[in-house]
DNA sequence: TTGTAGGCGTTATCAG
DNA sequence: CTGATAACGCCTACAA
């Protein structure tokens, strides 16, 4: 049966049922305007399930000009426990539709010399990728999404609003009587598109309740300068009573530093993270945080891609943003 | 130039170069006993630069019969951000050896169907795969390389000692001067394998010491539920004081369990995980871990891969154990 | 040292 | 409804 090379190909399907190899093509792609026979393809069926045969990737892929791969190119930044849980679930999700995903990072691989390799389905750009980069991708057949941070909301694109995450943590604040707010920043350079656009939301929703601008500090990853943040904000006149910080990690670093100086949270200094960690509720206090929902994400995200690589129309999605206020006892 | 797919294949190439497509052939893949003259290399390689020439990775998978993917089989638990940590530095490592890593769930796909359909110059079994799987993977051709949780390092195992990290957690708690230990374990059932390894190392460590067995508890990751083993650990005589935490997710609900009811760490309870989150520098107190150092079982999973893959023997590894304790103040 | 030719497993075209 | 047959792009004996 199987050929020299170990391989149960469709012609060793096809002379198991005692048919064609066009035939089992037809019937295993469910080909429109083809009418088979019931009792045909019941005989093919068969023969593949008795012979466990699968369809090899590499031949379709090359028959077909694109293979079964889905692309996703990562910001080259120190990827939080957000964006590898969102890689996780979408790999998950496209695997339902047949797809495999794979992933890369910036820097490391060029992207025009990846995709031209690999053919891919679909690819996926989170955040930063040229203009011509996706024409030619988009000329040579490929479905391009693409993740947009800002409040943008073009066709082809995934939109996680970053702006709105900001506004929220403000919202939240102020609701709660705060006035003078600050804002914590992560040290790590890498981060500044993500933080610009954050910053922004919290500067709009300041100005929209009528408060002065948050105050910005540095928040390292260090408890000695997260305490020496804390106590500045909290020294100042008039004094930072709330403070949004880039993420739950800083967040907890905040936290930290204002213990090792004896304040505390909400009452000396009111915190409000982003990402709702695993960890988050078990921070002192517990911590307020916005959830990026990302199962919403993830959703969407493989929605758009499959619908793209089939050709099918997305069913109506309601873009609502996925963001939500968690709120626990830090603010 | 390019053929009406808009592709650029090595046969462009040679016309642009003027040679046949052999040699372009001969050219890229440095084929050994083959002189090229450096006039006719230069040609080709020119020409490969100037026009943008990648080989189609479909086509070179169908022709070698087997691809360049490296699967990687995950365990169906809730991946903590070990593993996915472990996936991102791997895929990175792989890459630049013009691998690339292609993830599943164990659950959701079946694996053999996925191995046939792929054929994976590789394929990483983390922890569960039948022997039988595994011998047909082989008998395909296809390197197999499996992450082993127990002592056993057999070869083509990568070895990740689960029981020396809970005898390293008992060693450090008796280090400091406890006597009776406790054992903080996860609520979640599907972790329970590793479960059993992390304790047996633990009650192995505690034996050599001549100390009780350690008391088991469950710290689901509820603070309420987390309290009450605290309470139960605190209570018992003789009492427990020290814990071993599954990991530092359940290290974190026990201390936030414990402030609720008053008990600090380490003086009532002293407390230490596994995993080295990049949080727990942030806990209160700050956590006492064991790091797996990922780094380095990446290093070694990549070296076992690229040399299987490419069939040169492996640079021998140290075969140290890469797991540390990192002391903070909670243990 | 370079060129010719065949086939890897699929899908698609075109006759029967 | 089914059966030959031709690519898809690459590698590699075998010839020249």
């Amino acid at each position: 049966m199987a050929s020299r090379t170990g391989r149960v190909t469709a012609t060793d399907v096809a002379k198991e049922a005692g048919v064609s190899q066009t035939t089992v093509s037809y019937v295993l792609n469910d080909v429109p305007h083809q009418k088979i026979s019931d009792q045909t393809r019941r005989k093919v069926l068969d023969a593949v399930a008795k012979l466990g045969y699968k369809p090899s990737a590499a031949a379709r892929a090359l028959r077909l000009g694109r293979s079964d791969l889905v692309l996703m190119f990562l910001p080259d930044v120190p990827v939080g426990g957000t964006i590898t849980a969102l890689v996780e679930m979408l790999g998950d999700e496209l695997e339902r539709h047949g797809l495999n995903l794979v992933t890369r990072r910036e820097h490391h691989a060029p992207l025009k010399s990846l995709w031209r390799e690999l053919m891919p389905a679909a690819v996926m750009t989170a955040f930063e990728v040229s203009d011509e980069d996706v024409a030619s991708m988009r000329a040579a057949g490929i479905h391009v999404v693409s993740a947009g941070m800002g409040p943008d909301a073009a066709p082809g694109v995934l939109t996680i609003p970053q702006t709105v995450i900001g506004a929220m943590q403000v919202e939240r604040l102020a609701d709660t009587g705060h006035v003078r707010i600050g804002y914590a920043a992560p040290g790590d350079p890498r981060l500044r598109d993500f933080l610009a656009l954050r910053l922004e939301g919290a500067r709009t929703a300041c100005a929209e309740r009528g408060l002065e601008p948050p105050v910005l500090l540095d928040v390292p990853l260090d408890i000695a300068a997260a305490a020496a943040a804390a106590e500045q904000w909290h020294s100042a006149v008039p004094a930072v009573t709330g403070v949004c910080a880039y993420n739950d990690e800083t967040a907890f670093a905040l936290l930290a530093g204002m213990r090792r100086v004896g304040l505390s949270a909400p009452g000396d200094l009111a915190v409000i993270g982003v990402d709702n960690d695993k960890l988050a509720p078990f921070a002192m206090p517990p911590l307020t945080t916005i959830d990026n929902n990302l199962d919403v994400v993830v959703g969407r995200a493989a929605r758009m891609i499959v619908s793209g690589v089939t050709g099918r129309a997305l069913p109506s999605s309601p873009q609502v943003t996925p963001v939500s206020l968690v709120v626990r006892e830090s603010a």
